[in-house]
DNA sequence: CGCATTTTTGATTCTTATCAAGACGAGTGG
DNA sequence: CCACTCGTCTTGATAAGAATCAAAAATGCG
């Protein structure tokens, strides 16, 4: 079990209010852009920086002692970051794409944080469940509904199922534990099925819902209904 | 992949403050004694009721649509349980054997229960680590370190290495998403290696705790010294 | 266009789940 | 005390799933 994944085209890595491209907006609090690529350095993060995804995508991740790195929660608009919200361990955050950030002020909002850190655990549990004893498919399809639920923006009335899969194929491998291969071969499986459709492989639709939570539960391709697991958060 | 962990033979569930043998100690707080394989019932929990394990083990843990269940932690001596710590998530706690419970207010001690929510949440990403793109030895080592400094009661000095493994094989399975099966051909790998030692399943010995820390940081057989990975909690 | 990255597909190997059955221990009842 | 049962643990044989190895398409960029 090995083969690490080859060392990121790494951005440079910043403590995290030295982020590139910062702004002045309205308000007058700093706004941040980050190019896709970015590393926000949160190791040894000083206290009072927490930070509110306002658009596009971060990823929480560990890097193993043997070089391979594990993906710990993948991040949309509206979930917030930093200091309360990292945790002992070796962690860092990269931006998956574009990414605007807000600064939070714990003092002015400290239900926010609470309920962020909550979520947080909520979500890793959900992980932990995702990760347990589940097949490949069962991993990926569980994904897809939860990046679905993060990145899709509804229309108001039907929600939108098209939506961007900003994590590569090599993240999501590193989310849920599998290979790139795995993940690419899963996602075409589904798509031959009619699951899901992609042309390009980062624009995807949700065809099929209710099968791929039938998948996510653990029903084989020939559908057994059954309730529905995990899917931890969504937009705001 | 199936085959769900056949229905344990439960004990009665009981809501969190109902649990059986309670007595009224000194303080004039209650405290509870809780049968191994007493449920506690947390899905619909209500509000205040939070409890600290004064002694035994406790199992969080959540059955899916399936049957599968999911172990999410293996709480110890000190670690707390309860409301604020629940998430949303339909959830079970069990105890693994004899318990000892005492009633936490948060009023008094915000901070204890603002620790334990990060503590909790740090274990659930370490336990990410622990089931994501790694070998059942991997994990089995990475537990055993765990469970030994939740569990192993250190004496002044040198650290004890011998403890009770309170989760039974089966338990074990379903904490680190392996089968019963692979989790004995593991323990008993590792005793013929030397890395441990066992007479009854129960209690385990700790015999080349570097070598166990290499295994579980992913270094095969043939060791390959490297920075250890994981391992959260331990007794307060 | 040519190069680098990402994605896809195929062939093979390895790990672990699955299926099956035996060993051990503790508790029960004759 | 022993035969019996039940639950847990162990061990073996086989098969399914995913990793690995290898290489070809697709995509994006300078």
């Amino acid at each position: 079990m090995l083969n690490p994944t080859p060392p990121v085209a790494a951005a440079p890595v910043l403590p995290i209010d030295q982020a590139p491209f910062s702004g002045a907006p309205a308000g007058g609090a700093a706004l941040r852009l980050l190019l896709p690529g970015t590393a926000l350095f949160l190791e040894g993060l000083h206290a009072a920086a927490t930070v509110r995804i306002l658009s596009g995508c971060v990823c929480l991740h560990q890097t193993l002692s043997d070089g391979r790195r594990q993906i710990l929660d993948i991040l949309g608009p509206g979930r917030m970051l930093g200091a309360a919200l990292l945790d002992t361990q070796p962690a860092g955050a990269l931006a998956l794409t574009f990414t605007r950030l807000e600064p939070v002020d714990p003092e002015r909002e400290p239900e926010a944080l609470a309920g962020a850190l909550r979520l947080r655990l909520a979500r890793a549990q959900a992980h932990v469940v995702r990760l347990g004893r589940r097949t490949a498919q069962e991993r990926i399809a569980a994904a897809l509904l939860d990046l679905s639920g993060q990145f899709a923006r509804r229309g108001r009335g039907a929600a939108h199922t098209r939506f961007t899969l900003y994590p590569k194929r090599a993240d999501l491998a590193d989310w849920l534990g599998l290979t790139v291969e795995t993940v690419s071969r899963c996602l075409n499986a589904f798509r031959r099925e009619g699951l899901i459709a992609f042309d390009r492989p980062e624009i995807v639709t949700i065809r099929d819902r209710a099968a791929l939570e039938r998948r996510a539960a653990g029903g084989s391709a020939a559908g057994n209904p059954s309730m529905l697991s995990g899917q931890t958060g969504g937009q705001p």
